[in-house]
DNA sequence: AAGCAATTGAAAATGAATATCAAAAGCAGG
DNA sequence: CCTGCTTTTGATATTCATTTTCAATTGCTT
């Protein structure tokens, strides 16, 4: 599965003629390695305690890259950063977020998806993507 | 309804001893004369033109006021700028929105919402709100 | 009118993300 | 392995929405 993603990766940049740089390298490995749902400076942090020298300007660039590659997609939750989760191809999830404990509870329901397309087509909209996020607390944090 | 939304505030004013000013009447009167979704910015202009005096600040502040008031909502799409939208006591809509002309449709769908709280139930989850955000191409905008 | 706390507006601060740009590194072709 | 050219990098400056700060103003109570 990491395997798979380098290769993912490494088509991408030969497809786009980008160069194989010791950073990038790095910071996909670190990117693989974590759980779902990192902050740009959750990474960079990680990332800069073994590698001082990566610059947090290349950890958002590298990230982008990711999502244009199609091995990780922008998660925008309400606490002002951008997160990025793992993604396999064509698999899509919403999410329960835990505003106690910051947990993540992922989730997918072919209903919903169906009834917003049917949404969609009563006003003649075309879908591009969606997201449906639902706030409150989790098990834990109900007490 | 604007004299409704008026009372509404100067209960939520009194209960909290809040103080009765010019700014905060001023504000209001142009949230309540605009349409949905405003960003704080244009309301801010909009004021500015005919009042010079009022600051951003109290535009950012007030608008506050009123979520905490009930009478008006949060909406954070895309666009990296907070915008307010009208919301009357208990009713509930999610959105449709173009990137083509930024154009926002909004919709209700009992089904949906039911679903999501049977989602949260499996998952021991307390609901506090949802946001769900389909994104596109409206009608006009698919060519 | 006096006193006091809440409110305001200008200006500074914040914080995430992006842009800038000179130095460094990758990738040919020879 | 060099040479030359182009991309990439990292430090730094910049942007932009929003928040904070704080002295001056205002609202409210007595
Ligand atoms: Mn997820
Ligand atoms: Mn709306
Ligand atoms: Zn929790
Ligand atoms: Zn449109």
């Amino acid at each position: 599965m990491i395997l798979e993603k380098k290769k993912t990766f490494n088509n991408f940049a030969a497809s786009k003629g980008l160069r194989s740089t010791r950073q990038r390298d790095i910071i996909l490995d670190y990117f693989l390695a974590t759980r779902q749902h990192v902050s740009v400076e959750e990474l960079y942090l990680k990332i800069k305690s073994a590698h001082p020298g990566i610059g947090s300007a290349t950890v958002y660039r590298t990230l982008k890259l990711f999502v244009e590659a199609g091995l990780a997609r922008e998660v925008l939750l309400h606490d002002g950063q951008t997160r990025y989760e793992h993604v396999m191809a064509g698999e899509h999830h919403d999410h329960l977020v835990c505003t106690g404990c910051n947990a993540i509870i992922e989730f997918e329901n072919e209903t919903i998806e169906h009834l917003q397309d049917e949404i969609a087509a009563r006003h003649g909209f075309l879908i591009r993507n969606h997201k449906l996020e639902i706030y409150g607390l989790c098990a834990n944090c109900r007490g």
